[in-house]
RNA sequence: GCCAGAGUAGCUCAGUGGUAGAGCAGAGGACUCAUAAGCCUUUGGUCGGCGGUUCAAAUCCGCCCUCUGGCACCA
């Protein structure tokens, strides 16, 4: 059995409606699965919401709902997000499902067994109108800040997991192999592993949380949520069942950066660690989008919110902004601004245009479909080649996340191909009878269709639909794979495209 | 404070020793199949600062300045 490429995104914590940060983890997480699944691979992509904890129960009881009613209501939203950007996700997990509470009571019934967890008294400042422990460093000359009310003194027991013992092999690990990429976020985590860490607290009493997993050994305790998320990565694929094997390691949990320390490269190493269940590969960490604020969205009448985006744009519009404007790992701006300079210059006029002009010219001077490329000159040459420097560039950039990159490569490609049309200007050897400028006609247009084709596959990854779309007006498939994709030839050939298509329509 | 990232044309960035680059925006032009799109030409920068190494530095070294993020639980 092939083992699969198996991808998550971090699961999202179920106290809020989805944000363009949402978004991106997505669209970042689909683009590298779909990226896989083109180079062959079977991929299973999971992604999901966190559903207990402080937080939700807060807001819950804030909109007078309980637990279960608000995470039932946010659910659908996630699951609508995935929906709307076209992700390809193969599961998506609920930490509330039972597949995911019985596996994580079974690792704390076996953590507990083996003596790595224990119960001890813990003494601490705790703040009533947050519920929740505050830390002797954020007091500000001595005082409390005023966000957290009355803090009182008070001590009651927990359960810990015991951290320290596993942070001298942790170190070593991460001294050998490479597990965060980009490689810079692994020396915060070395940085980070400098201090001793202290064994984590992973219970709440009920009295003061009831919203999450019960101890399996201890009843009058839930299981901090952290500890609980985790496991989604493991529960989602049958831990402890034969199938496990078949998805796990896994390749690459994708999070955000905010979530790397202590959780993704501390907390759950060593939680695997101790169960002597394998580390995933690799930990991909991105940066975060900055807004730039409300005025922006206002002034431009749309919204930065992703299913706005989406119903204004297009999906594909939206994934292509997120994927060509950041540099995996670095942060980057989102505005309407440079939102709407990339759509218009990059989709609308240069891809949706020669897309539309490929379809027009065609339909108005081939009425037995695209001919055949007979003729071979210099320009014909010059595409040609950029093709195939294109081809090379972006596989390497695809696998080395530097999608950015890749989607640049494959724009200047575009590029070209519009000026080639200015080159060979088909419309104007249309108005000659001699035969050698209609041989050159249906050359300029057999090119510029296999270079539609190319490019348009190559974007597969970033804008699925658009692709579907573009390919379906060639009358090709979509292919589920690259192989033999990427050379250049003479399949569109015979064909009758569709009718004039405008992608990407220029707002108002 | 510590750690990290970033400081290059109006904007977004590429560029790790050899005469400063791209895209977008701006300006001009020829064309017209096309979403007034595309194509050609073009304005524009003392490469954060100071010093050093070198025949030669945006690029290496040192010091400094500014911005951003992380430093125990918010994509």
């Amino acid at each position: 059995m092939k083992k699969k490429f198996f991808i998550t995104t971090a699961i999202d914590y179920a106290n809020g409606r989805p944000h363009l940060g949402h978004a991106y983890e997505k669209v970042l997480t689909d683009v590298v699965a779909r990226y896989r699944r083109m180079t062959g691979d079977e991929v299973h992509f999971l992604t999901g919401i966190d559903e207990h904890g402080q937080k939700v129960t807060q807001t819950a009881k804030a909109q007078g709902k309980s637990p279960e009613e608000l995470t039932n209501e946010v659910a659908p939203l996630f699951v609508d997000l995935c929906k709307t950007l076209l992700i390809s996700n193969d599961d998506f997990i609920r930490t509330s499902e039972t597949r995911h509470t019985d596996v994580v009571r079974s690792i704390l019934q076996d953590l507990h067994d083996r003596g790595d967890i224990y119960k001890a008294r813990y003494n601490g400042y705790y703040s009533v109108r947050q519920e929740q422990f505050v830390l002797e460093k954020e007091r500000v000359n001595g005082e409390w800040p005023e966000i957290y009310g009355e803090v009182v003194e008070i001590e009651e027991e927990n359960y810990f997991f015991r951290l320290g013992k596993y942070q001298d092999w942790l170190v070593s690990f991460l001294r050998e192999n490479e597990f965060v990429f980009p490689l810079f976020r692994q020396k915060q985590v070395t940085e980070f592993l400098k201090e001793p860490v202290n064994d984590l607290c992973i219970s709440r009493p009920v009295e003061r949380l009831s919203w999450g997993i019960r101890l399996p050994f201890d009843e009058d305790f839930v299981t901090y949520v952290w500890f609980d998320a985790l496991i989604n990565y493991i529960s989602a694929v049958g831990y402890g069942t034969e199938r496990f094997g078949e998805y796990w390691p896994c390749d690459y949990h994708v999070i955000g950066k905010d979530i790397l320390v202590p959780a993704h490269a501390v907390y759950w190493p060593i939680m695997l660690k101790a169960i002597g269940v394998p580390l995933p590969k690799s930990l991909l960490v991105h940066g975060w989008w900055h807004t730039g604020g409300a005025k922006l969205s206002k002034s431009s009448g749309v919204s930065i919110d992703p299913f706005e985006i989406s119903k204004a744009f297009g999906p594909d519009a939206l994934r292509f902004f997120l994927t060509r404007e950041m540099n995996v790992g670095q942060d980057s701006d989102f505005t309407m601004e440079l939102f709407l300079s990339r759509y218009n210059a990059d989709l609308a006029n240069n891809y949706g245009n020669l897309v539309n002009r490929l379809l027009n010219l065609s339909g108005r001077h081939l009425k037995d479909g695209l001919a055949a490329a007979t003729v071979d000159g210099d320009p014909e040459h010059e595409v040609r080649a950029l093709w195939e420097k294109t081809r090379e560039d972006i596989l390497r950039l695809y696998e080395g996340f530097q999608f950015h990159t890749a989607l640049e490569r494959i724009f200047q490609f575009i590029t070209a191909l519009n000026r080639y049309a200015e080159i060979r200007a088909p419309w104007k050897l249309a108005k000659s009878d001699n035969p050698d400028d209609r041989a050159v006609l249906e050359t300029s247009l057999a090119v510029i269709a296999e270079g539609v084709r190319l490019a348009t596959v190559a974007v597969i990854p970033v804008m699925p639909g658009v692709a579907e779309r573009v390919l379906g007006l060639l009358r090709e498939e979509v292919p589920p794979t690259w192989e033999g994709q990427f050379d250049w030839g003479n399949r569109l050939e015979g064909r009758t495209f569709g009718e004039r298509a405008i992608l990407f329509p220029r707002p108002g």
